[in-house]
DNA sequence: GGTGTTCTGGACGGCATGGTCAAGAACTCC
DNA sequence: GGAGTTCTTGACCATGCCGTCCAGAACACC
């Protein structure tokens, strides 16, 4: 008996989602928010709540997507290193360096506003404790598969890997040339997963 | 002939840069800049200008002192390899954490602005490219001493040290516990510092 | 077609924002 | 002590901000 809804929820979240993306969180307005949805203030609020409880949903969803995609490409992978490996040069993927610039939404927002909002930095821990996870398992795979030293530690490696991705997202983000960044990931890649001596 | 300052602009910049540091650019106020200031709006106006430029101002003086900081450490420093494995390592150095939650103000201040303040993310490239410059020294006389592989790159593994520097200090902001921290950091230079074979 | 429910769009309010400006104060040099 | 210069203080402005609210619209069910 209600009105129905005229708008995808999904749709509105990633609108949103790329905006906050580009301009930050406290750099976007509602109005913004507002233009790049096509809603009307009462339907936005009325379905998503405040700016900050809009915002928690964007990134919750987010992570969710990248989760789900990094588990897809594990399960789907023919071996499991190269997950690890693709995980990593993915940040220098986009050969425009768009991507690199643009950085990882969860990342930025936890640099952003870590600090003063801890329920960005509890996203950010959950996430990152689930892509280790995953990254773990990878590696455990790896070795059964003979592409990584069976005597190393997984989970060490894998926190291991995450920091490098994270560091070279950041290094993205700062404009560096797409082929250095490249070099870096690989850099760092060839040095956390040495080949076993075979 | 003019009247002179009542303030002292280093101190003024000092506190000026931990309301950044704790709060982010946007989400600082120039009322809040005031307050821990102790200036008028005249005052600080007329000594930096408007918020960008003090805080570009702010950003600058963070990095230089810093550049300054590890040069320092590394003339000083007994072994080449110690200052490497210091500017890792040190992103957990506080034992209450909090320093690791907070971050470094450029990474921070990266992962916020660098899509919409490209002087932002320059300054970035400036002060990763000199800190690259100093581990690739530093890197060089540990090849010396014996402490790193001789046969390695050295700019290759700087650059892998500092992308997994900036990783420690994006996990250490989402409030990770600093054990693990710690952890993640010895994990990361285990792999890209190997001991020689001797 | 009437009724009850939710959705929509925008008007509105109150407040915080960044930045300007002017009037007077503090100092040095002559 | 007068003149010239810069510094200080805070009033002021225009705008942008987030969030509330309400009158009307759109539907399902009876």
């Amino acid at each position: 008996m209600p009105r129905p809804r005229e708008f995808d929820e999904d749709r509105v979240v990633l609108a949103v989602r790329d905006e906050f993306w580009d301009k930050g969180y406290a750099a976007t307005s509602m109005d913004d928010l507002l233009r790049v949805s096509g809603l009307g203030k009462g339907s936005l609020y009325g379905a998503f709540g405040d700016k900050h409880r809009l915002f928690l949903r964007v990134l919750r969803d987010y992570d969710d997507a990248n989760l789900r995609g990094l588990r897809e490409r594990l399960d789907a992978a023919p071996r499991g290193v190269d997950v690890v490996r693709e995980f990593v040069l993915g940040v220098a993927g986009d050969p425009t360096g768009a991507a690199a610039r643009r950085g990882c939404l969860l990342a930025n927002s936890t640099a952003e506003l870590a600090t003063s909002t801890p329920d960005v930095a509890a996203e950010a821990r959950r996430s990152y404790d689930a892509i280790t996870a995953i990254l773990t398992e990878a590696l455990a795979r790896a070795q059964r598969e003979g592409d990584v030293d069976p005597g190393a530690d997984p989970a060490g490696i894998a926190r291991a890997v995450l920091a490098a991705q994270l560091g070279v997202m950041a290094l993205g983000r700062t404009g560096m040339d797409v082929a250095e960044l490249d070099a870096v990931a690989r850099s760092a890649l060839t040095r956390l997963l040495p080949t076993p001596s075979r």
